[in-house]
DNA sequence: CACCAGATCCTCT
DNA sequence: GAGGATCTGGTGG
């Protein structure tokens, strides 16, 4: 099994969004291992990007985001956590969102945190991941780039066939003509 | 201390 | 496609 090194993720977001499509995120939660193919991402810039959460500055809420690239970036909207990984470097507020992933393995624990949902529909949408994932505050600033980290994201290559479609960023409405959303084509756990 | 703006989701029409 | 549920940090008086 591979990980990915902090150097994947010390590049340009955009970069980085496209790259982790296919990869599979890991979450060990209570002794069990769950496990789902990323399969669409968002980036956020750190210049010029206003709806990126540094573009304002430093604050309370956003403090990993400045961390060095490979730290997990949580933060709540509503009722949901969401996951960002950091990009680039240190003191550079960019990232890339994880909107939705392909379950692989510990559906049934994902089903029991979600209460609902069907294979396809536990985690197609960053607060819906969140749940099935149990992505929690207590993750936020955590370093995704050790085995031994409660998450992280496994390497492996994506599919010869597998293309990328783009689209503006969702919910976003703020600079949402920026082509900054990224999925794998064709598949059933992408949100709508 | 009150108000409000969100990187959402779900349930209706 | 629209609207309500519902939570928290940031901002200003």
């Amino acid at each position: 099994m591979n990980i990915l090194p902090k150097k994947f993720y010390a590049r340009d977001p955009i970069v980085v969004a496209q790259d982790l499509l296919g990869k599979i995120l890991v979450r060990t939660y209570k002794g069990t291992l769950l496990r789902g193919r990323i399969v669409e991402t968002e980036a956020y810039l750190a210049e010029g990007d206003e709806a990126a959460h540094g573009f304002k500055g430093k604050k309370n809420r956003n403090q990993s985001l400045y961390l060095d690239a490979g730290h997990a970036y949580v933060h709540t909207m509503r009722q949901y956590a969401l996951l960002d990984l950091v990009t680039e470097g240190a003191d550079t507020p960019s990232s890339v969102l994880i909107r939705a992933v392909e379950p692989l393995q510990g559906i049934e624990r994902m089903q029991e945190l979600r209460g609902v949902g069907s294979r396809d529909e536990l985690a197609n949408g960053p607060g819906k991941l969140g749940i099935a994932f149990a992505i929690t505050k207590e993750l936020d600033g955590i370093d995704v780039t050790r085995t031994t980290s409660p998450l992280f994201v496994e390497d492996t290559p994506r599919k010869e066939d597998a293309t990328i479609s783009t689209s503006g960023r969702v919910g976003v409405p703020r600079a949402k003509d920026a082509p900054l959303r990224f999925w794998i084509t064709g598949n059933a756990c992408v949100s709508r």
